[in-house]
DNA sequence: TTACCTGCAAATAATTTGCATCAGG
DNA sequence: CCTGATGCAAATTATTTGCAGGTAA
């Protein structure tokens, strides 16, 4: 896939802009948060790539989060982690709370609203979470 | 304050409804999160109640949480407390990362599209998060 | 060659559990 | 009384740190 290989080259551009170096590791994280369909956290992160250390996992998580080529995403009391903004368009996510699955949700009125209450509130916007919980209509059943 | 009285009857009706004791440890922690003007990690509830045990803190704050008489607030890193829409009306928070003061947003528009986000995707909606970050103008200065 | 990066071990921090005792209703 | 609640100790889990050797640039 074509666009795989553009994300690839804006992960180094990336890496090197911030001054870290191109490792195996972090391509290989950067692979599984490419194929995810959702947040991980870093245990899944981690089950996916046994011939990496665990301790390896916590610390190019790290760079890659200082690098912006990944964002924190706390779910309930999870510490979950997806590619950024540059490489995933920018959305929240409604999850399933029995069977824990995701759905991204794109609505622009909500970042809007954000700004806006930032505004009244003499607030620089960093970054905001949101999160919606509820019970799928596959366990209502 | 005469509110206050009401708020401990409605505190302690609803811990007898879920057949939960009406306890000394409960009705401090109670008191303390009545008291604060924003979310509370556990070790800041214990802080403020040295004569309870650490582990107390944790148990009774869970049993507030069954009891619906807390709620939980992942904000950042940080798992925090703070009193359940029973006792407060629904908000959420504006937070500065540097400072870490925490504004009330009461915002009607966000409830809607959280809704209609839900009817959207079929999901029978239970909770949400929602947090702001920003730097705030003392800071900025 | 010069950092940064990684693996391994070990420390620290956060949260949970077991058990005997205490106390609410 | 009976059962949940508490204190204390200890276990478990999650995350971070130190250090020596490995590797990208």
């Amino acid at each position: 896939m074509q666009n795989t290989e553009r994300k690839y080259d804006e992960f180094e551009k990336m890496l090197r802009f911030s001054n870290f170096r191109i490792t195996q590791t972090k391509r290989r994280i950067f692979e599984v948060l490419l194929t995810a369909n959702k947040p991980l956290s870093i245990n899944e992160v981690y089950k996916q790539l046994p011939e990496t250390h665990l301790v390896s996992v916590y610390r190019s998580v790290d760079v890659l989060l200082k690098a912006r080529i990944v964002k924190f995403i706390p779910q309930g009391f999870k510490r979950l982690y997806e590619l950024s903004d540059s490489f995933k368009a920018h959305h929240h996510h409604a999850v399933c709370e029995l069977c824990g699955i995701s759905k991204e949700i794109k609505n622009t009125e909500i970042e809007k609203i954000m700004d806006d209450i930032c505004v009244e509130n003499g607030l620089k916007p960093t970054k905001h979470h949101f999160e919606i919980f509820g019970i799928c209509q596959n366990c209502l059943n």
